[in-house]
DNA sequence: TTGCGTTACTTCGTGCCGCGAACTAACTTG
DNA sequence: CAAGTTAGTTCGCGGCACGAAGTAACGCAA
């Protein structure tokens, strides 16, 4: 494959200016980056613990303290699971799916102000190309 | 400016691939994505602390602990500075200077791999865009 | 020169994040 | 029923980063 210079470089300048701009989108909702992403994973449909530990790429004590923590806040709740009494469900509260569908709709008004200076067709380009990478429809 | 739908999504999505891969390559060298960043930014030239703390979106004390860690595994080195005896230079060891061009040459082997099912035209077009918007030349 | 505001950095206390190891309870299979 | 597996928790640790408060050095003005 014919290697692009720098680009190893540039993929992570990238990405630090999206997490950069995430995290303060985050923040402006009163949420950490962690828990947002915990929350919108829930929001719309109860998950699995299991399932969201192999979604955010944590171990299963990270992921607990991660709930533990955005459960006191009262975002997201535990549910035992009927079919399996050692398992659980995790659902958002009326509050955290509020929060959640308010921080969803901002990135998507937000975020993309990353790629504003680029002419309207090369943003086309780049957004077409970023979901083909990340397989987000 | 026209709205794209699910962009920030994808950004999203896009920039935790990027990261999830990137904190492998740094575990692979024995470093955290933090002190990555950090020996990255000093392993060719020494810089003020100041400096430091702009350029990585920190605050004093998160850099000054960053720095204590760094310092502590003999990666990176305060140095006082002459001109102005409150100020400090941040220098790499020797060995930080090896991890740091290893790291280097291994970002820019792997991180791509992010890209590589894309089509060759496509993988250009992408960088070139990247390029563009993170200012990385 | 002396004093005062500013700047550069550190320390302290706090909280979030995430890991491995060890544990408990419940399911499953022989 | 016994043994092994699975889902989740707890504990102890270390990294990360903040605000508030502190210290030392600089620079300027009276």
């Amino acid at each position: 494959m014919t290697d692009i210079p720098g680009l190893g470089n540039t993929l992570v300048c990238l990405s630090t200016m999206i997490q950069r701009r995430y995290a303060q989108i985050c923040a402006d909702h009163d949420l950490t980056v962690a828990q947002a992403q915990l929350l919108c994973l829930v929001k719309d449909r109860p998950r699995r613990l299991g399932e969201l530990s192999h979604l955010l790429g944590l171990a299963k004590p990270g992921l607990s303290g991660l709930i533990d923590r955005t459960e006191r806040r009262g975002l997201v709740q535990r549910v035992s699971c009927a079919q399996d009494r050692r398992a659980c469900d995790l659902t958002s509260t009326p509050l955290g799916k509020e929060i959640g569908d308010a921080l969803h709709a901002d990135v998507g008004a937000r975020l993309p102000e990353i790629v504003a200076d680029l002419p309207a067709d090369d943003r086309a380009t780049f957004a077409g190309l970023a979901a083909e990478i990340t397989g987000c429809h």
